[in-house]
DNA sequence: CGAACTTCTGTGAACGTGCACAGTAGCGCT
DNA sequence: AGCGCTACTGTGCACGTTCACAGAAGTTCG
């Protein structure tokens, strides 16, 4: 049983081809009369129009490629980004857009999804997590309009994205712990090639000034082990510090799951505080004090820039998203 | 610039399009000579194949969907899917296939992923967290190859699956914890129209007979608050229990708030034993002992029987794999 | 009454590919 | 020489759609 195509919606409706398209693609001009009978005749038939076809000949796909930058097995690990993947494949199904998931983690896959991108497979491309340096954006972005969901360091002028402050986050946190008496403050930070790593370590040395000494500084990957570890590192290389602001809620778990060996009591004796205000934050003991990330609202605003792109729009601006301090019990 | 066609390639190389294409979909019968010119016109020009036109002819479309059928709210909860979609991208891209992610989580979704895959707009599908009953299943078994990664409750015949044998895991906790010497073991299942939901209760009852009673089992909707919920509604109704078996780990957090909160010692007073060995099985306190299912074996699996699928085989067998005990500081 | 305009409709061409088919050249064998 | 076989190549058609264009029918207006 062949499927219908839009020939045989047309003959079911008594009209021609073109009409037919015309509805399909909102035009005007397709009068009263026909449109009923072709809307019939779509029920009727089960009608669906062919992409492929469509396609081939407006040179645009319908679907969007995500393209995810992480190495692999670090991938997700954060789960931050399902927020981002259930608001982008909802937002862009409303307009019948479809969302292909791409690994750019290796060579491989980043030659891959330049070659998918280029040969025209997506309309635009979201980007997610990608790195400073990373070659790939350029050849994207020549490609095809492209997003960011974060901002992507030292192309901030040629992919637009929307982001949480996170330097106002560093800032917020930062206060609130020297607000609390703390003294010796210690800071793990992101991977230092992320805007999270750069800026949230940046606001919290726009508090602490000269306090945030390189010693009490630490560097994470995002992963829960490398926030252990960096705690482990902290503590020995600097005992006395009464609290740290580590730069994901999940390093904070590791962070956590550090004090703990190492004896020490959180908030008595180490405050912690995380960032994210993620899922973790509220499953860790004690549960963090964090800075909450407008995460949902992050992702919209991406795919709204992503579909004013598509739309045509040349140039879009840059959204920035305040972020909250929740306070919880480890700080 | 227009985008270089298989034409230019022919032109460059001085043989025809026929041939070009042969090289292309890797026929035999393309002289070493011809192979050669080929090769280097495709990467002077840059060519890359259009698939829509391919798709066109073909009547394949180079793309399978993923199928999430979890209400959009809880899309995600549980980190187990991202280990399932980071193992599809990658198989699927090795084929050159790309992965394209559709929710079903209301009736309008649900519809619009039947057109799709109806439409022909995709080669195969891959279901996700279907629950029992779902209509949608065999709208879309009769449209394109699906399989699931995970039984579908009642199309265990229709739909080929592959999945951890969670009813033997539910047996080797329930033995854990009765060698261990409790007496009182309640039990907190998932959703009763999951498998996992079903089969873990019945590897439990399996091993406690007629001790699991009714007032013992309490059941959640995977959500680590449902997790807490079901937890406090057992203590109230149970005061006794000296252990309990959680069918995820993500539940078992919860229960663990619930026991914090009650003033129960965990595994003092009572144990609690998990499953999935997920992410948040670590980062517990105590660390959740818990039942380990091999989720990237799993996701390879459903994969093969996927691309077996794609390449025609008409029956493939479901695949079930072992759990296993993973002991940590919860019981 | 006819021109100009609006609203609607049908038609041919094009998009880029794969596939079936026809055909060629070379070679070995009878 | 003639035949059959293998290895390879080129060509026409079809896939299902959109788009530009031509044109019909109706309406308004000078």
């Amino acid at each position: 049983m062949k499927r219908p195509t839009i020939h045989d919606v047309a003959a079911a409706a008594g009209v021609s081809r073109g009409t037919v398209s015309r509805l399909l693609n909102g035009d005007r001009y397709v009068s009263p009369a026909a449109r009923a009978a072709i809307e019939r005749a779509i029920t009727e038939t089960g009608y669906v129009v062919n992409r492929a076809a469509r396609s081939l000949v407006t040179q645009r796909t319908g679907s969007v490629a995500m393209v995810l930058s992480e190495p692999e097995e670090r991938l997700f690990e954060d789960p931050n980004y399902s927020t981002l993947i259930r608001v982008a494949i909802r937002r862009l199904a409303e307009r019948d857009i479809s969302l292909v998931m791409m690994l750019a983690g290796n060579a491989g896959d980043r030659e891959r999804v330049v070659r998918y991108v280029r040969g025209g497979h997506a309309d635009g491309v979201l980007l997610v997590t990608t790195h400073a340096g990373d070659p790939l954006v350029d050849a994207l972005a020549a490609a095809a309009p492209c997003v960011s969901c974060g901002a992507v360091i030292g192309r901030e002028n040629v992919i637009p994205y929307a982001a949480a402050d996170d330097r106002l986050g560093g800032r917020q946190m930062a206060e609130y712990l020297v607000s609390r008496g703390h003294r010796r403050i210690a800071m793990i930070t992101g991977p230092m090639d992320t805007p999270g790593g750069i800026q949230r370590l940046e606001g919290f040395a726009d508090v602490l000034g000269r306090k945030a000494s390189k010693r009490l500084i630490a560097h994470g990957d995002w992963t829960q082990a490398s926030g252990e570890r960096a705690m482990a590192e902290l503590l020995e290389r600097t005992p006395d510090i009464d609290a740290v602001f580590v730069a994901s809620d999940l390093m904070a778990a590791g962070a956590l799951t550090a004090l703990r060996a190492a004896g020490r009591r959180v908030p008595d004796d180490v405050a912690v505080g995380g960032f994210d205000d993620s899922s973790v934050a509220t499953s860790t003991l004690p549960p963090l004090t964090t800075i909450r990330q407008p995460l949902a609202e992050t992702a919209h605003e991406t795919i709204n820039l992503l579909l004013a792109r598509l739309d045509g729009a040349e140039k879009v601006e840059p959204v920035v998203l305040p972020t909250e301090l929740v306070i919880r019990e480890s700080a």
